[in-house]
DNA sequence: ATTCATGCAAAGCCTTTGCATTTGT
DNA sequence: ACAAATGCAAAGGCTTTGCATGAAT
């Protein structure tokens, strides 16, 4: 079979990490994953445990911040900075179709993502000279949304 | 007199917006605003507070976060997120030669200031086509520093 | 049987606020 | 005199931890 016969998803790449790295699988842990899984941008702690209180599995804000953190040392998870006073977190996608950063309304805390191929290569031909072996990059641009800006 | 007669220092035009938005001025925030002025990258409010503890003009936390987001507010000072547990506050450059910024070592922690027109440039370029007036962007690398990823 | 996963409640830590006092204009 | 600046201590709010229980291998 070729190597492209298959093409891991995200959450069975998530498994597959976390079953090798010697975890059981658990409930909320499938839960914040299958969550995460789903979204287009980033979202906090809180946002993840009230989004799963509605939903069929309800998680403890403790077992979403664990659940985070073990994610985001396997690197399947990006911590995303807005600002706000909370952290952020999302699916991390390397340098994938899926790879975007952020626009922050600073008026209303609106959250948008972009992506841009030229600033993606400017970050990469940078990542070579720097005094520092660059493993990710975070951009985040503020300002007002359309909403805000003007009316 | 020449529009560039005179070139006003960081310290002089925080004073003028200062006085302008109504505020006396005040030994606490002098101390702050002179400590920012001489550094070259950014620092958190209790790196500030302990620098000023041991220097001439001790300054209370409460003082520290007050001046700072006063400052911010002001636009004479930018919030940097480097991703670690604390807020990181500079000087704000907006585009001026000492604009720049930041590489993380996620191992120990070391915060180094960079700058790279190229990137700027994109950054630039990419602000007129989202959806959203910008105002300000924070470019974060993170990786690992020299002494980290090897020896 | 062990070891990991989870929930709950308590603890931590950075940051903000309330209040009284001092300082600047 | 009046308003802003400051310090101290208390309060807040997000995140982490300790401990006991339940689930997975």
């Amino acid at each position: 079979m070729s190597a492209q016969a298959h093409t891991e998803t995200w959450i069975e790449r998530a498994e597959a990490q976390l079953a090798q790295a010697g975890h059981k699988r658990g409930g909320a842990r499938r839960a914040v994953i299958e969550l995460l899984d789903g979204q287009t941008c980033a979202l906090t702690a809180v946002e993840i445990e009230d989004a799963l209180r509605g939903g069929e599995r309800r998680v403890s804000r403790a077992s979403v911040y664990r659940v985070l953190d073990e994610l985001e040392r396997l690197r399947l998870v990006q911590r995303v900075e807005t600002g706000q006073a909370m952290v952020r977190y999302e699916r991390a996608h390397d340098h994938d179709e899926h790879h975007h950063h952020h626009l922050v309304c600073d008026e209303c805390g609106l959250v948008m993502p972009f992506s841009d191929p030229a600033l993606e290569r400017a970050i990469d031909k940078l990542s070579e000279r720097v005094p520092l072996a660059v493993s990710e990059h975070e951009i985040v641009l503020h300002g007002a949304c359309r909403d805000c800006s003007d009316g």
